[in-house]
DNA sequence: CAATGAAGGTGACTTAGGTCACCTTAAAAA
DNA sequence: TTTTTAAGGTGACCTAAGTCACCTTCATTG
């Protein structure tokens, strides 16, 4: 049987600021919980019971519209931990965004009834918690320019530029219809303004991948 | 002479759930500031110093884009605190949001020092804190989907159902190109869509201001 | 190997909404 | 009272982007 890094371990590496004694709380009062690739880690609707702080793999954060059509927010990664289970769970309220492990992904599940505690005793939580806001917030505040100010071919490449830094690869595994559904617009006018950015030399394009050049 | 509120007055009577101890330290901290109607509370960045407690007035919050051109994202209300500023005061960093009075208005300023006590000291503020987050968040959610899966018709329906609830009026003192400002649109298009809702009766046009009645 | 399905390409058409030019009307200033 | 200015109305036009129909090209699977 192989041996998974324990919390201790994922604590240690990707939370190194906490201080030792919540670090010590997180590891005895933590479970570690599997999602694969696909599945739904909340969803609209959901009520939480815990604060999830991600630890392996990959999670798309997105809104769903009335029609069932998405819209791509941002990712979590690794490091990372979910600004909306930790709001939902505090207030024990539904959420209305859509949380999709892209990858297969593990999670570090912390019971809603610790959360007033956490706050009050750790300080490296506490501005854990305000920072994982403040960045998310920011997330959504760039999500606005860009649907509000730019057109569909700046929001296109900005898209791309964000893919290639999130997910750290110049290969885009990635189909058309899948960057039309997160930006929520149609393949056809999506392939249209890939090839001209093709043309433009910025990228070229291949079945079920695109080599990002910029 | 004509006597103004108190700072005590104002938290008695606009945060009555804070705690005494926490009031009283409010109360010995704070200072109230007054900001005439069309001043900023905020720019696209500037530090902030201390978090900002609305206790009068009404506050107009918008994202600024490249060519100047705004986007009306909330208002804040008597009883509401900027949750940028809060963010922001923490880590000492600039915000990329304007903040407007549309109304005289005063402030609470709570300075940043304190922000770490509150925080680790009284539940209730550290509660109103994320009850704040939580709020705006969701707010800008819906932001985005009404840009994002809305039409212009349905979107100007929602702002007017939106300024007649948060402004608390049927007359809405607005001009045309105030509301295609605040939703990045045009003047001629927001007349023409305002007077269809005028013939299906929702409203009534007028030289600045509108009638609700829906 | 043939067949099926997913990915992608392309032309023709539609439409919401932005832009331009110019007009009228009401109110405030002079 | 006249003048000026801001608010609003309107037709003509343009364009980005969505939609439809149909095609080609791979890759997988029976």
């Amino acid at each position: 049987m192989s041996k998974e890094p324990s919390i201790a371990s994922y604590i240690e590496s990707l939370f190194p600021s906490f201080e030792p004694e919540l670090k010590r709380v997180l590891i005895e009062n933590g479970t570690l919980k599997t999602f694969d690739a696909g599945e739904m880690l909340m969803q609209t609707g959901q009520n939480m019971r815990s604060t999830i702080l991600i630890v392996e793999g990959l999670v798309k954060l997105y809104r769903e519209g009335d029609e069932g059509n998405e819209f791509f927010m941002y990712y979590l990664q690794p490091g990372n931990a979910c600004a909306l289970s930790m709001i939902c769970a505090t207030r024990q309220e539904t959420s209305q965004v859509m949380a999709k492990a892209v990858e297969p992904t593990k999670g570090l599940m912390i019971p809603i009834s610790l959360m007033d505690t956490l706050m009050k005793e750790y300080k490296t939580w506490y501005y854990f918690v305000l920072e994982t806001y403040r960045n998310r917030f920011e997330e959504l505040l760039t999500v606005i320019d860009n649907i509000s100010f730019k057109s569909m071919d700046e929001r296109l490449e900005f898209y791309l530029a964000k893919q290639y830094r999130d997910l750290n690869t110049r290969k885009l595994q990635i189909t058309h219809s899948e960057i039309a559904n997160d930006l929520n617009s149609s393949r056809e006018v999506i392939s249209r303004l890939l090839k001209k950015m093709e043309q433009r030399g910025e990228l070229s394009l291949h079945r079920n991948y695109i080599s990002y050049l910029k």
